[in-house]
DNA sequence: CCAGACGTTTACGTCAACGTAAAGGTTATG
DNA sequence: CATAACCTTTACGTTGACGTAAACGTCTGG
């Protein structure tokens, strides 16, 4: 059982990335199902075999939905122009003709700006509800101390 | 059809409801189904008359959804305690006994807390999504620079 | 070598959050 | 006063995001 070395091999299998992501095995089939997820390596027995950066993604799938209450089309359309990234920086290299990499600079910038917004506009309804909440406390606070001040004359 | 007092009548039908609040008739007759908004007065012939506070926890209720992504039962949680405020001050001004009051106030602090906890953990993914979609941008924008340099040469 | 614990696909079930259609009542307008 | 444009309830349909079960393959320890 003891291999020289230990089995902190990248790769997990479906059940362990379960537990690692806190997603169930049939969420992480459905995901790949619907494409949200690129189909993972094989064993031989065809077994799933998920990479660091499939666990990594999923992990980001999680935070989208927990966090930002996005449907999973809509991480679908986020994650990808994350990595849209890597393939603009590919087509970058690709051609050397500039105006082609202008438009495809100018695309991505689009979209990120686009995201960025909405994001945005998230974030303001989070913080006037955050702030709403604070002012609640506040006035418990007040109450407490008139309590207080009615209960010790 | 001209009257003195112009037609901004605080009470509104359904599908002016719909309108404001950007929800579908269907939806408003679900959210008062399943008690997410009180039903609302009606008219002799039982139409639907929606008030501005109807009107405004209609709005919330969307805010909060989009927003913040919650479920509809999370959601009602959430504004039941909103205004619970209002329940707590009356129980509060009801009794006298200091030790009723003090633990009314206690549990609507506790849950006031939980909520902030909440919407900061909210919060602070977002916040770092948005960072991380200000970083893509900047290096969009460092990529543009070396084109442009990369053109003018 | 085989039992048990993992994995696989396939497929039907479920729950929330509505959509949509049917069958009818109300009200403003020509 | 009839027709159109609203409204009502009732009820079945749909979609997203999975849960659950069946029938079967794979691998590991005793």
């Amino acid at each position: 059982m003891a291999k020289d070395v230990p089995t902190d091999a990248p790769y997990l299998r479906i059940d362990q990335v379960a537990a690692r992501t806190g997603l169930t095995k049939r969420t992480l089939r459905y995901y790949e199902e619907i494409g949200l997820l690129a189909p993972p390596a094989r064993t031989d027995g065809n077994y799933r075999l998920y990479s660091p950066a499939d666990v990594a993604r999923l992990e980001r799938v999680r935070e989208l939905k927990e966090a930002l209450g996005l449907t999973l089309a809509e991480i679908n359309e986020m994650i990808q122009t994350e990595e849209e990234r890597d393939d603009i920086r590919a087509a970058f290299r690709a051609t050397h003709d500039p105006a082609a990499r202008q438009a495809q600079l100018e695309r991505a910038e689009a979209i990120t700006r686009q995201q960025i917004e909405l994001v945005e506009r998230k974030l303001h309804t989070l913080a006037s509800t955050r702030d709403a909440l604070r002012e609640r406390l506040a006035r418990y606070s007040a109450l407490r101390t008139e309590l207080a001040a009615e209960t010790s004359s």
